[in-house]
DNA sequence: CTGAAAGCGCTTACAG
DNA sequence: CTGAAAGCGCTTACAG
């Protein structure tokens, strides 16, 4: 009995509005309602309301009355039937946990809404069939193009994008050659970090950061060296706090001159140097400054005293590839090739220099 | 120079195709071409893909062939005009953070992709603009239904969505009277908290959480309350590890006899739990038990020791969810109401019993 | 067993 | 200025 009610309820709502629409049987309003409620033929409801063709002004804004009036929305999918564009596009990640890529997910949205455009997301972890079912699901609904994304820039996702016959466009995740990728510019975060610590007088900085074989790790450490110096230390390890306990025990039971500051590979590390600094009852920032890298609250609004770290600006990364991949399916020319985006410090107080105003 | 390099190398990989093609303007494969290559009418094309009408198994099965070895695939804009169903369905969160979202959209994707159905993801905050512009985007685009999701239990997303034509399904967000919603069992994950603190012999439990103005803070303290008894205190503050420490501060700085369990509103106050305990040189688990809420593996995973915790098994509440817009798109009737979603004990280290094998 | 025709909801030449 | 017709790629009665 509830069964029953249930179901009337439920499926009341959609068949209201069939009930009250004029002659359609499906339910939905379409353009010929719109036509028959203005007393005209479809050719010219539809160019009325697309702007096209010629017409008295007043016709025009009649039918647009009309058709705003008994809630007329034109079917997308007829629409893409015609222009061969779905207004659609597919995101692709192998990154389940979302941190990087629910910001850039949140700038290609922001892009891409204003154009109408909407966002497939599919997260195929490391799985090929996976993504091949998710592609092929994408181009079977007629995406305009597709962006790839992930969590490394070393690595690609674990299927081959490179011979569809739709744009594909790299963000955050290594490219096919001759492709567009979008990418953040690390040495320079890095360098942000370094000449930070730099102006506020920090003169023996050491660098705590992951591991080795990540290209990014590479980047930050060399632009670290360059800017810091080559003679100061790189402490590779894992991407944990722990490994920044680690280090940091390592570092001050060595004998010889401790570091004033301490760049950091990501924020989960430089938490783990604020809380092994602090035990060791050692002031952030007094006595040493640290800044991390990632920006990622989570991490670095919880640490004691709030994390100065770098942000990658992965939300404008996002924003660029979405603007890159409805240029090239608009038909419109991109050059190929790897874009840097510069990053940008965050000043909280793990450093000192956040009354500066800077 | 470079820059029509770049054209002529990035628009050439879409043409490729389009060259190819025997008769086709467009370059996409169609059911022409697969009558034609087939020497057959493109309805027989079209029964013969579809396993629908009377004829032979051979030629049914030669189609089949010659389909995939042109490469044909169906065009699902061209069937969504047909069929009514697009196969795709909109999710709709103002957790920007990804948070709760994006396991409930693992889920759901998850239970859809073997059905053929994608996901179009949309994340507008607080926004009812945004909101209205999504949600239009998601009907022009002819979606199979919506599932809502959000950050908290007891909020509306910004948006209403109860007169819409398609199926809407709420998960882990407040939803409309009459609508199917499903949510964690926030009384459930309680009590196995506090029944397991209760199991592994400790008899002084106190439960640290957010604010009182929650709902699932209400209903985690009710539970707790239930189990651990009506005279034990609650106290509630915000979700931070701060409060945690201080919380932590206020209990062991009151005379009186100290905890040896606790059970905490979320992870992080459970971490900063923790983190005040070790710091009062107080051990856990020897000396203290901690149990956190939401297995938030950034947190849970990090805290020394690492944290057992409650899981909403948020993924599979997206998986339901899931299901549960199918079923309503298809027709098939659905009752309304309030699913509530059992919750798992993820055992760590922090409350010993980690060796039981339970 | 097979194919011609109509139609899903739209747009766009093309005639008037 | 306006409308009839063709067509996007497909499916589904309906005739043969």
């Amino acid at each position: 009995m509830t069964f029953f009610l249930g179901k009337a309820f439920l499926t009341a709502a959609f068949r209201e509005e069939q009930l009250e629409t004029a002659g359609g049987k499906t339910g939905r309003i379409t353009i010929h309602d719109v036509a028959a409620a203005a007393g005209i033929s479809i050719s010219t409801a539809s160019k009325a309301l697309n702007d096209t063709g010629r017409m008295g002004l007043e016709t025009r804004e009649r039918v647009k009355r009309i058709a705003a009036e008994i809630g007329y929305r034109p079917n997308a999918l007829a629409r893409g039937l015609l222009s061969k564009r779905s207004f659609t596009i597919g995101l692709l990640t192998n990154d389940t946990y979302g941190r990087f890529t629910l910001p850039v997910m949140a700038g290609i949205s922001d892009a891409l809404v204003d154009h109408g455009v909407s966002v497939f997301m599919c997260a195929i972890e490391e799985d090929p069939a996976l993504g091949q079912v998710h592609v092929e699901a994408m181009l079977d609904k007629q995406v305009d193009g597709i962006i790839a994304t992930g969590k490394r820039l070393d690595r690609r996702l674990p299927i081959d994008l490179s011979n569809l016959n739709v744009p594909v466009v790299y963000a955050f995740t290594e490219g096919e050659p001759g492709t567009v990728t979008f990418r953040s510019d690390d040495a320079h975060g890095a360098q942000l970090a370094v000449e930070w610590l730099a102006k506020l007088g920090r003169r023996r900085i050491v660098h705590i950061t992951g591991p080795e074989s990540f290209f990014s790790v590479r980047e930050r450490a060399n632009a670290y060296s360059k800017v810091a110096g080559e003679e100061l230390p790189v402490l590779f390890g894992p991407w944990s706090e722990i490994w920044g306990h680690d280090a940091v025990a390592k570092l001050w039971n060595d004998s010889g001159e401790k570091p004033d500051g301490i760049f950091c590979g990501n924020d989960q590390i430089a938490r783990g140097v604020i809380d092994a600094l602090r035990e060791r009852g050692i002031r952030v920032p007094q006595d040493v400054s640290v800044v991390g890298f990632d920006n990622w609250e989570i991490v670095a609004g919880q640490t004691r005293p709030p994390l100065t770290t770098v942000d990658m600006e992965l939300k404008e990364l996002g924003r660029q590839a979405g603007l890159t991949v409805l240029a090239l399916a608009e038909g419109r020319s991109v050059e190929p090739g790897i874009r840097k985006l510069p990053c940008r410090l965050v000043v909280r107080q793990s450093c000192g220099g956040d009354t500066l105003g800077i």
